[in-house]
DNA sequence: CACAACAAGATACTGCCACTATCCAGTAGC
DNA sequence: GCTACTGGATAGTGGCAGTATCTTGTTGTG
């Protein structure tokens, strides 16, 4: 099939398709003549796992190629699954090294706490995951926020998201055709995220609407209603554009 | 304190710190000349909270000033939860209507499948919340790619997001002060979302792992090695910039 | 008081990203 | 032969998140 057809088939515009083949997400199709290509169904389908990344899975093309030649590199599934994993952006960007002494301290105490929770969960991963600096990072700015995990309740959050693992890699494996298997592994791993997250934001709405139920206007500590505020400056000026 | 002073101790340029008092994230500083503002405390704590969301939680500068806006504008607690989840961007985004007729009822039907979902969980959201959308489009796209979520599944995810949920509303009701108790939420809300994904990652990593063990080369469905890729395409040039 | 150093605000500029448009030489098919 | 279309290269667009510069005014030190 032609360019313009590939575009009629799967709604991308051509110009569009044009850009992923000189990006390297797309396969160059194979050349009849100087100027003429022949796109096959695996360019569609290529195709439509690129959208699928791009817009469900938020990623970036330069994510979304990483992403891809994983996919198409590795020897084994499992080979796929690790390098697919560590193709995608890790939502907290590892930090520059801190110049401030008392910074340093607490990345130092925020990576000792993760070690600390990977070995109580007995989860295997290398310290340097870009998980696990990750989630070091994530930790100490929580504390500097003063919303730090008390102990315990990270661990909590572990352990379902180990049973969201388990789901996950259950959904992954549920094929025989190993080039569909590793596919379907790189949506599980990347596009269902988002859904887990709408998924949640739904579970905490039914819960906020449950307690106000429960309690009248009261929440949590039981205290009147309050107008909470920064003390002394204005609210933000629009919610609109500037 | 005088701007570079805020600068100094949140570690913000001088000149973001004036690009988010122009975006409105910033409450401008108490004017005491006319080149002259003085800032205070809660000023270095609204600039922590802005990088922290911006930068922890991945949000836009918009996104920002939306939450920060219904943090500083909701008369209760529960409101702030409210506006603080409706103001954060949804990880998909609501798609324009289709044009195409399969197109329409394969939205449609996921959008009814969404509506059995809720309602087997006894969850209460409204069919116009911005997740509910983004739900029913993710999972059209899911059965479009062939992976939608088979019968079963889906609930079971939304079982653990709840239990997801219910930690977090413990986190975010633990406080006794009001304004910080808001600022809390904002951060449990938004900012935590990151560190479950990361959860997630590590848990899926030591699966795999632990599956390799267990089964040797294969996965899964105990075929042997297999080495996906397109049919006759050559795979994506290289990995770094183009 | 003079003057260097800094402050606030306005405006303009930069770099990156994900496209999108234009141009050109070369078929395809009537 | 003529028109419509193709692949490929190059350049342009619009949005975002800052960053730099400039002007005017203030401070406080000698």
């Amino acid at each position: 099939m032609k360019i313009s057809e590939l575009s009629r088939r799967t709604g991308v515009p051509v110009a569009s398709i044009k850009y992923f083949l000189r990006q390297g997400l797309l396969p160059a199709g194979r050349a009849t003549a100087a100027t003429l290509a022949e796109y096959g169904e695996e360019h569609a389908q290529r195709l439509r796992l690129i959208k699928a990344l791009t817009t469900l899975g938020g990623l970036s093309i330069a994510a979304t190629r990483d992403v891809l030649g994983a996919l198409d590199q590795a020897d084994t599934t499992e080979g796929a699954l690790g390098a697919v994993s560590y193709a995608l952006p890790v939502p907290v960007a590892a930090q520059s090294a801190a110049a401030d002494e008392a910074e340093a301290e607490a990345a130092a105490t925020a990576a000792a706490e993760v070690s600390e929770l990977l070995a109580a969960l007995d989860w295997r991963a290398p310290d340097t995951s870009p998980h696990v600096e990750g989630l070091a990072v994530a930790l100490k700015e929580l504390r500097r926020l003063d919303a730090g995990y008390a102990p315990g309740e990270l661990a909590a959050y572990a352990r379902l998201a180990e049973s969201v693992a388990r789901l996950d890699l259950e959904r992954a494996a549920g094929l025989d055709d190993p080039v569909a298997l590793a596919e379907r592994a790189v949506i599980v791993f990347a596009i269902c995220a988002p859904v887990f997250e709408l998924l949640r934001r739904l579970a905490q709405e039914d819960q906020v609407r449950r307690r106000v139920a429960a309690e009248g206007t009261a929440f949590g500590t039981g205290r009147g209603p309050a107008a909470p505020g920064l003390a002394d400056g204005s609210p933000p000026a629009t919610s609109g554009r500037c």
